[in-house]
DNA sequence: GAATATTTATGAAATCTTTATGACCCGAGG
DNA sequence: CCTCGGGTCATAAAGATTTCATAAATATTC
């Protein structure tokens, strides 16, 4: 799918570098690490990595900072590993310009899976139709409407525009706050109960079992996410 | 085929505008061409060309903001001519209200083919009889009239030009501001109570029980759309 | 002056906003 | 270890607002 798509990683401690340098090459990436910001920065413009992924804790510049320094210079998808519970530094990331996080200990797997969906960050489209489907779920962009197995789903404007603004950035973290500026407009950044009210409608309209949501996920303290492929469920 | 459809091509690029005028024409669409996007709307408004084709970039005003604008004041079709391998810019495209992408290179017989199913969507007059036929209602566009059952309805001049317009694009959500564009003009964009009540005339001339519309149907909040596929009705 | 178009008025329907409630998670303090 | 309290989240439902359908009055056009 991605053979040999290149990767920055980067981190202050050689052992974490090393052992995602290996994995992920094991996995047929083109890895290459740099230990500090701005060593990252100057691989980046000389080396223009597909996905780099961040440690949100680095010396002299933190994760957030060089996020920010990425996102003056290059949209490059990035990853930011972040520490367990740490909800706020997690958000400051994604508005910093992060696309996605990974919360630290991670495996392998979950890793990996973020830098697929981050490369694939195209929403698939079906032919050349403006419709996208995704398992059982198909949203006509032209004729506005979305079904549910051929069954056609009525909603709101307001539902169907978040619904969209969704799909378009699937597989990425949506903030509240980004969210409720695209939505409803930059004055209404606070208004989460808005976004939990209309999501809540949304997945009442497209979810088999609201309970486990399969497309709109809840990222808590952070904000949802239009998950890309469905996984099936470990609980 | 389509005899004389009218398309409109937009691209800055005097060659490829060239090149695309000779060998539409050679299929017999007559070809208006715009180098800007700007030059783009007004030729809409004045021609309502059938179709439209939209290079992605384009000077000051790309092919995407294109798009909207146009999604704004028209439902007419719209190619987009990407470059290749630029998938987040197609979906983009598709977004913001685009039927259809080709990508470049691109030969004559794809665009064509395109261009074709893109009319196809639209109810064409072509054919030998310029006659729109769907379960009982029968409108003969040469002659401004039509029929329920084979039984003339009297419609003003005003009703029939909606109820074409409506047919014409059948199928896709017309926004208020669509349809009154087109039928009052610009000046009317803000009248939705104007729709309103024509759209109730209509209704009652053509539609067996009005609470519960077959051909005519309401998209709250957003616009009205001519139902494609005849319902069966229950009760 | 007859047909048509525009405007006004009104109740109904749909949608959006707000409030209320309880579940759940997690850390602090007993 | 347990319980308490604060926070986020999901959900239902009441209230407010906007949009819609319809009838009817007025204006315009030919």
């Amino acid at each position: 799918m991605s053979p040999g798509a290149r990767i920055l990683v980067v981190d202050d401690e050689p052992q974490i570098r090393r052992s995602l340098q290996v994995n992920l090459e094991n996995k047929d990436y083109a890895v290459v690490t740099a230990a500090s910001g701005e060593e990252a920065l100057e691989s980046i413009a000389r080396r223009k990595p597909d996905v780099v992924i961040v440690d949100l804790v680095l010396p002299s510049m933190d994760g957030i900072e060089l996020t920010r320094r990425i996102r003056d210079q290059s949209p490059v998808p990035i990853i930011v590993l972040s520490a367990n519970g740490d909800e706020l530094k997690k958000v400051e990331a994604l508005e910093s310009g992060a696309d996605d996080y990974v919360t630290k200990p991670f495996s392998m797997e979950e890793l990996s899976a973020r830098i697929k969906s981050a490369l694939r960050r195209t929403v698939m489209l079906s032919g050349s139709e403006p419709i996208f489907r995704r398992a059982g779920l198909s949203v006509n962009f032209e004729r506005r409407e979305a079904r549910l197995q051929e069954e056609l789903i009525k909603l709101t404007p307001t539902e169907y525009d978040l619904l969209k603004y969704m799909i378009q950035y699937s597989g990425k973290v949506l903030t509240h706050r980004i969210l409720l500026t695209a939505i409803w407009g930059e004055a209404y950044a606070n208004q989460a109960q808005y976004l939990r009210v209309f999501i809540g409608q949304l997945r009442k309209k497209l979810e088999r079992n609201t309970a486990r949501p399969q497309y709109i996920l809840t990222d808590p303290g952070v904000g949802y996410r239009f998950e890309t492929s469905p996984q099936e469920e470990n609980s």
